[in-house]
DNA sequence: GACCAGGCACATC
DNA sequence: GATGTGCATGGT
């Protein structure tokens, strides 16, 4: 017996608790923090956040008006600096420009036309877009990374192969679209690819034991 | 000192 | 379309 998508949910849940993300005080530091954190440990980004808000920087107009070079410099800690303040650049000039700045109106957009805006600026991925979609504006879009592909490709729900549209898609049609949930089982699959190796080693009860289809990878 | 971390765009074949 | 590479800091 495989179990369900929801099953592995419930599973995690109960070995882990719940994960409380997305750590930030705002929608826009949400947003901030989706870019920041692109392939970079969440510890770096803090760092990085900390120095705009010591700055007075973590605003939308502050950040569309300031220069490259000075926002690279106060987010170096979350590394890929100039790359990420080009980024950041972007996504913010578009929100200031099309929607004065407001993760209110944003969030009146629909999904689908929210990712489709979000994924026409450079920089913005579909791991990103999905993170703002569903943190920021807590709009319900399931958020693929590294680690979800993982996690389901070890238990056998879905290829190695797949996708990010593909293993969203999985994911979608098989749990309800509840904000919360998706949230919470995001934020639970990073936990659990984090822990995976230690939690094997040290444990007989890892939390998906009870799954077939485990294999070490 | 090697390896990894909550990606993405771009060049090349 | 697939595969490879640059981007960079800080923790283990």
């Amino acid at each position: 017996m495989r179990g369900e998508l929801i099953d592995i949910y419930e599973a995690l849940l109960g070995h882990f608790g719940r994960q409380g993300w997305w750590p930030g005080e705002s929608g826009f530091e949400m947003m901030v923090g989706a870019v920041l954190t692109q392939n970079t440990n969440w510890g770096n980004v803090e760092k990085a956040v900390a120095n705009l808000k010591k700055a007075g920087c973590l605003s939308p107009a502050v950040i569309d008006r300031m220069g490259p070079k000075e926002l690279a410099e106060l987010i170096r800690p979350a590394g890929y600096f100039n790359i990420k303040a080009k980024r950041l650049k972007n996504l913010v000039g578009w929100f200031c420009q099309e929607y004065q700045g407001s993760t209110e109106l944003l969030a009146g957009l629909s999904v689908a036309r929210l990712r489709e805006e979000l994924l026409s600026i450079n920089g913005i991925g579909p791991e990103t877009a999905d993170s703002i979609i569903l943190y920021a504006l807590a709009k319900p879009t399931f958020v693929v990374d590294t680690y979800t592909c993982r996690v389901l490709v070890r238990h056998g729900f879905i290829e190695a192969e797949c996708g990010y549209e593909e293993v969203k898609d999985f994911c979608e049609s098989h749990l309800p679209a509840e904000v919360a949930l998706y949230n919470e089982f995001h934020a639970l699959l990073v936990a659990a690819g984090k822990n995976h190796c230690k939690v094997r080693a040290q444990c007989l009860h890892c939390p998906l034991e009870q799954f077939d289809h485990y294999t070490e990878t």
